[in-house]
DNA sequence: TAGATTGTTAATCGATTAACAATC
DNA sequence: TAGATTGTTAATCGATTAACAATC
């Protein structure tokens, strides 16, 4: 209980550093994916997540979760563990803002729903988009997405909208309650720091790749 | 012999950290966004990229760019090295691999070729979607790949297939010669430590704001 | 000059890792 | 027991930041 870990933190928020967090859904991939065994070693889990065996073992103490010597970790154990850690042990209601390119690939991918993330509403500003289908999602008036949120139908939205359109779509999503937002428009929204964001971006990635490569 | 994560530099000694150069493209994006004035200071710059002053003039110091005093730093000459260290000064050449929805949404995403990027080829093992135009690349097999990469048609990869064709897709694209990768399929691809990989996932990112939110 | 802002130092923070005693 | 593997310590590494002299 002496490892120094409260300068890195969430306000307010419990124990993790970012670095365990990040790391725990490549852990959880894996531990899903596992068939043969119920347990598994630090060893592997580090080797498959590409990480050194004491940063695993680091990170599931930190979980307070523990294994047996000599033998490893029970992995339906660890999953669920993590699962509850992560807070996806139900599953999550994620709107879509944008119903382009990218806001109808990614509610097209198969990915989402097989973790646990269910889009339940995908928004647009354009008629002509406005009623059209995306799977079995209707895309709607972006007018409706306060009231949606307000009223509890989801409560982390994914922003796929143009760059010129994306503060003003983070702010009305705040306003209304948004837990969490994930960005991929291609320039940073400014929130409240009690709002969690990451923002991803194509053009970023590939600008780091390049010095790199 | 896997291992292309973050902590420290990559293969050679690159000079930046891997923090310093994730925070280029940020400032990059700024200063081209900037119409007034001809300098800029490293309080400004730190608080369009949510980072503390200090350290961009940390980071502008270790690019080897100086500034003047009481004055700041000149937006033309900062914007121009840091493309140049990026390696971006001229366009560069990116296939996408898989061209479903996300493979689509990406090859048509504008704001990769107002970044310098060029999407030059899109490759696809399904019959119907070979020979279908997105934008204006023709779809080509996926058996056309290595050829292309090893003429030199691209350098750089953008991997958008499923989970379970996406180690064999890098191991291809490793062998073909390709510079780095941007790997979007939902698992991590294993390759040699030269390459550079940067991984982007949808659910990981989710599962990490469930955490937070 | 007087105010502004850089460039750099030194402290500190956060994260990783080798090593090994504990123990299954 | 003998081998395997955890849990934890301590060292070290990498990155951030406050502070301030230098200087435009």
């Amino acid at each position: 209980m002496d490892r120094a870990q409260d300068g890195g933190n969430v306000a307010g928020m419990s124990g993790l550093s970012r670095a365990t967090v990040s790391r725990l859904p490549q852990y959880l991939r894996l531990l899903e994916d596992i068939e043969t065994g119920d347990t598994i070693s630090s060893d592997l889990l580090a080797e498959a997540a590409g990480v050194n065996a004491a940063n695993v073992r680091r990170d599931l103490s930190d979980l307070g979760f523990q294994g047996t010597r000599g033998v490893g970790y029970s992995v339906p154990n660890l999953r669920d563990r993590i699962r509850r850690e992560l807070g996806i042990e139900k599953r999550r209601k994620v709107a879509i803002v944008g119903a382009g390119n990218l806001g109808t690939a990614l509610a097209r991918y198969g990915g989402l729903a097989k973790r646990g993330f269910d889009v339940v509403a995908i928004y647009d500003i354009d008629q002509e988009r406005i009623g059209s289908l995306i799977g079995d999602v209707k895309v709607q008036d972006i007018s409706e997405m306060p009231g949606d949120c307000g009223s509890g139908l989801y409560d982390m939205a994914i922003i796929a909208v143009p760059a010129r359109a994306a503060q003003t779509v983070a702010e009305g999503l705040v306003d209304a309650g948004i837990s969490s937002l994930l960005n991929f428009a291609p320039v940073r929204v400014s929130v409240p720091d009690a709002i969690p964001v990451r923002q991803v971006d194509l053009s970023t990635e590939l600008q780091i790749l390049s010095y790199y490569g």
